[in-house]
DNA sequence: GAGTTTGAAACT
DNA sequence: CAGTTTCAAACTC
């Protein structure tokens, strides 16, 4: 077990220079924890959410979540030392005084999760391929530990066995128990531990892991493979350049190589002084070489094409393209690579990469013959169908454009597929000839996973959408607003003494803004797809409702942990920043009135966030097995039909822990699980269902 | 898998 | 800077 925390603190430690040197820390930015990236850069994080999996991938929290904020759209990443920041980051980004606009959302992925969920957390970003709805919003979700559970009782612990089936649990004790945030209740009895034994030892450190010294454990093998999982994401095969140039996309984006097929590599530890010594070098010719070139662009968000299912590309390369044969539209092209259109920067010659090109579009459309591609694009189609409709309006600038000529090219199912590609390490390369006659006959390519090139995918890729997020947020909100409910009816006469607390709160940080709170409710409708009144209408109202309520209770504000500032103070760096400043960990000062009501929501609102978790893990499982499963067979069968992804599996799980006291049960979603009644609030039109059809969704 | 194409990075 | 070479990935067959 000791190993295991020793393991982790490293793995942090790692995480944390391997960020901080991809990503030096940008003018305001204080807090390590957190830096800003672009999309161009997620490769990267397929690179951290591997390392995670390989060695945390039963108690990791992946966590995600898309600033649009004057950033552009950024990308948050953070990685928190505990679960109390983590959730303290959450629940500052949707409640405080910037909640909705910038902070559009919170993804919430998690490979696996353990029981101990409380133990730790790390979050890493999804890919800005998502316009989160900004109404999505999670209404408080704090984590208590996990294992204890409501008050009630624990019982939920025991249904969920798979937790278990994490097999590193087997080997070592679980992770450590939940710790609590010193402010509430007390930690609850191993009772809950339920389960393995849990290593009591570490049942206490609070926010972080505890820093074991040890000795063993290695450094970080961190990719260890166990034999069928996958690798680093991208492994460069460098012959010349020793892996210390940017013709080295390992060197070039600030890791060292490893599971490469690099000839003379002098990227890596061994050579760590060569290696900075190219550093420098490069930094000389280039001070942004090891940044993103993908900047913010200038008009935030872009829509979606509704109607074509596109997704929005943001942000534009700093230094444009200088494509002369490519129309910009194949992967040689940095600008298409990274999923954004040409911009003004671009010197590209015959450039089909911008809206409205006809070749561009085609991209989208063409080629479905091959069902995984096909299943990817549709999914992320969905994603981004279904979420969209807020940010329309600016069309996209095009200003240079307007070029036609040849046209060309057959890349086909490249586009939307880039946007896969984020989600996976080597795209799986579908052969651009597809015809559209014979589509189905080419589906070469999609070895499944497992196949040699290591193709990484999160398991639960295409599993979580939006949808179920925003279900998930909307269960969340009903069960805190429920909880706050109940809770504060006994608490009523303590609100005077509230109220002044709450002044000195707010003063700390977010004061102002706060009160136009309200203005949510309504966007909250605003944001329901009309058209699902039907079954959904009670939810909706309650939902509502208790929206609202739950809105209230915040109000009074919570100091925000440093990682929260960190994050919004991509918004509004104004007060924020300069006031209490990132350093000391002021976990939860909580206000004692107030916080027992956060408790009592944070407990109930963790509890089923924890199931949803629980169900995601038995769902990636499943998804897991029917990839291992697929990658036999794929090697005798051809093609044809691809692997039912997540289709109809359903997850075997336990019980969703129904929600303490309350009524609501709104069985959670994760819409695969879900009723299809709720599925369809957030389906935005027809065609996205149709897609998820075949996404077996 | 070998061979070709491509455009960024490196170099002059 | 511009022009050329080098390089490794993208792409093709
Ligand atoms: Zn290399
Ligand atoms: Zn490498
Ligand atoms: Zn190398
Ligand atoms: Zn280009
Ligand atoms: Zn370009
Ligand atoms: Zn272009």
């Amino acid at each position: 077990m000791h190993d295991k925390w020793k393991e982790w603190h490293d793995f942090r430690a790692a995480l944390h220079h391997q960020v901080s040197t991809l990503f030096p820390i940008r003018g305001r930015r204080t807090d390590p924890n957190h830096q800003e990236i672009t999309k161009e850069y997620f490769h990267v994080f397929k690179l951290k959410i591997e390392l995670i999996h390989n060695n945390w991938k039963s108690f990791l929290l992946v966590a995600g979540c898309l600033l649009a904020g004057k950033f552009g759209n950024s990308i948050g990443f953070s990685v928190f030392s505990s679960v109390e920041e983590f959730v303290s980051v959450f629940h500052g980004l949707n409640s405080g005084a910037r909640k909705t606009p910038n902070f559009a959302l919170i993804g919430l992925v998690l490979e696996e999760i353990s029981p101990g969920i409380d133990s730790l957390a790390v979050g890493i970003a999804l890919p800005p391929l998502i316009h989160w709805d900004r109404d999505l919003v999670l209404g408080t979700v704090l984590m208590e530990s996990g294992g204890q559970s409501n008050g009630e009782e624990a019982p939920e612990f025991p249904p969920k066995k798979l937790v278990r089936q994490l097999d590193f649990t087997a080997n070592l004790g679980t992770p450590p128990p939940p710790i609590q945030s010193q402010t509430h209740e007390k930690p609850l009895p191993q009772a809950t531990a339920t389960q393995s034994q849990l290593a009591p030892g570490l049942r206490t450190s609070i926010s972080m892991p505890p820093k074991i010294d040890s000795l063993r454990s290695r450094p970080l093998p961190i990719y260890e493979v166990k034999d069928g999982t996958p690798k680093k994401p991208k492994q460069c095969n460098c012959k010349h350049s020793r892996c210390l140039k940017l013709y080295c996309e390992c060197f070039a984006s600030g890791v060292h190589c490893d599971g490469c097929n690099c000839v003379n590599c002098c990227n890596n530890v061994e050579n760590e002084a060569v290696r900075q010594e190219a550093v420098g070098l490069t930094l000389e010719r280039n001070p942004n070489a090891f940044r993103p070139k993908i900047g913010n662009s200038p008009h935030s968000i872009r829509d979606i094409r509704e109607d074509t299912g596109e997704f929005a590309l943001v942000g534009k390369h700093n230094k444009g393209c200088h494509c002369k044969k490519s129309n910009c539209l194949k992967k040689y092209c940095e600008c298409f690579q990274a999923n954004i259109l040409c911009s003004e920067n671009c010197k590209c010659i015959d450039c089909k990469n911008f809206d409205g090109s006809e070749e561009r579009r085609a991209l989208f459309h063409g080629d479905q013959g091959n069902n995984l591609t096909y299943m990817q694009q549709a999914a992320n189609a969905a994603l981004s169908g279904a979420i969209g409709s807020s940010g329309y309006g600016s069309s996209p600038s095009l200003k240079k454009k307007l070029r036609g000529l040849s046209f060309g090219t057959s890349a086909k199912d490249q586009a939307i597929h880039r946007i896969a590609q984020l989600n996976q390490a080597n795209p799986l390369k579908t052969s651009g000839t597809a015809s559209p006659g014979n589509t189905a006959a080419r589906a070469v390519n999609s070895a499944p996973p497992g196949s040699s090139k290591l193709v990484y995918r999160p398991l639960l890729a295409d599993i979580v959408q939006p949808e179920d997020v925003k279900e998930l947020c909307k269960l969340l909100v009903v069960v805190s607003g429920e909880a706050a409910k109940t809770f504060s009816d006994q608490k009523i006469h303590e609100e005077k003494n509230k109220e002044t607390v709450d002044q000195t709160e707010s003063s700390l940080a977010l004061s102002n803004q706060e009160r136009n709170q309200n203005k949510k409710v309504p966007d909250i409708r605003k944001t329901l797809p009309d058209d699902c009144t039907s079954g959904t209408s009670a939810d909706k109202m309650s939902t509502e409702e208790i929206v609202s309520d739950s809105t209230d209770m915040l109000k009074g504000g919570r100091p925000m942990s440093p990682g929260t500032l960190a994050l919004m103070c991509d918004e509004q760096d104004t007060m924020l920043m300069t006031s209490q400043n990132t350093s000391a960990p002021p976990r939860f000062l909580y206000n004692q009135s107030v916080n027992e009501v956060y408790a009592e929501q944070e407990r109930c609102v963790l509890t089923e966030f924890r199931d949803c978790l629980q169900k995601l893990i038995t769902r990636g499982k499943v998804k897991e097995e029917k990839y291992a499963s697929m990658a036999m067979k794929s090697e005798a069968s051809g093609s044809q039909q691809g692997p039912v992804i997540n289709g109809t599996v359903r997850a075997p799980m336990s019980s969703p822990a129904e929600v303490s006291h309350t009524s609501i049960t709104l069985p959670i979603s994760f819409h695969n699980f879900l009723p299809p009644k709720l599925g369809c609030l957030t389906t935005e039109n027809g065609k996205r269902d149709a897609k998820a059809e075949h996404l077996g969704l």
